[in-house]
DNA sequence: TAAATTCCCATGATATCCCATATTATCCCA
DNA sequence: TGGGATAATATGGGATATCATGGGAATTTA
């Protein structure tokens, strides 16, 4: 499966276009699905991946108390979601709702984070970096434990 | 598996164009895998690796709380990985972050450093090894406790 | 019918492809 | 074992394709 990764700083036009990065597109076109982007419940940015991915989400939700709070909770992520289809040239329109909620302008800055990706305010994704950098070198680094991947990818 | 071994030292042409030591190349052909570079965490040099390693990591991640810290800052190495496609030729072009990053103007050192490699500034590379070295003659040489391997390798 | 959205084509910048060449490493045979 | 032949590699550069971006025209929406 191919993943997410780098990141991509895109201009929007004067009609709120914005190119989706061309590697993220074509993983997408390559799955054949179309584009999901629902507002982070956490983190004041977007969340992009493919309508598998929103599956996935479900199942994960439909797998819990379906009236507990946590289940509620994860269901704004779906209640927010959106499905935009880019246009010829591979852009799209960042409504109203979505630009608030990132507090994006005039550059949007695309996060490849693997199965998903995220679209950030450039400024503010920079200083979560730094932040991130910082604690790596103060040793607060993950336990990060690499399990062998099954090559036939049944097990995923 | 094999390893990636040796230093290699080669020049950055006009386009920004740098060849991958062709012994690296054809352990990354041999698995038919993309060259994933990162910046590294700890030190001023970049990190190469093949695209295995970050599905294991992108794996670990989804094993994961979305959105704990820990997972946050696993998506930040993602982020900053470029899955860079060597030509017909076998170069790349290494991005402004990358090179600034690892302090890169006209020559790259590539370092093999067994499972994965790091690309280097070569003068800066040359202080670190003097070092290192200085303080292995120093007695702070450290335990270097060998295991037998599994001939089958499936214990990695 | 005015405003917003979508379609379609244009363009500059950048990245990629393809071929050429010099240099180094490897091979092979006397 | 030496040394010329051969192959592999790093490097250079022109031609081509891709991509992000811009904007006019057609279409839809309110």
């Amino acid at each position: 499966m191919e993943l997410f990764t780098s990141t991509y700083e895109n201009k929007i036009d004067r009609k709120g276009r914005v190119s989706v990065p061309a590697k993220f597109r074509a993983i997408l076109d390559h799955r054949n699905e179309p584009l999901i982007l629902t507002r982070s419940l956490t983190h004041a940015c977007l969340e992009g991946m493919s309508s598998e991915r929103m599956n996935q989400i479900a199942d994960a939700i439909d797998g819990m108390d379906a009236f507990s709070e946590d289940a509620q909770m994860l269901q704004m992520i779906i209640a927010s979601a959106q499905e935009l289809r880019p246009d010829s040239e591979g852009r799209i329109v960042l409504p109203e709702e979505f630009l608030s909620h990132a507090n994006i302008d005039e550059m949007v800055l695309f996060a490849g984070i693997g199965r998903s990706f995220q679209l950030w305010d450039p400024s503010q994704f920079k200083t979560r970096e730094t932040k991130s950098r910082a604690a790596a070198r103060d040793g607060q680094m993950p336990k990060l434990i690499l399990k062998p991947r099954n090559p036939t990818g049944a097990g995923q």
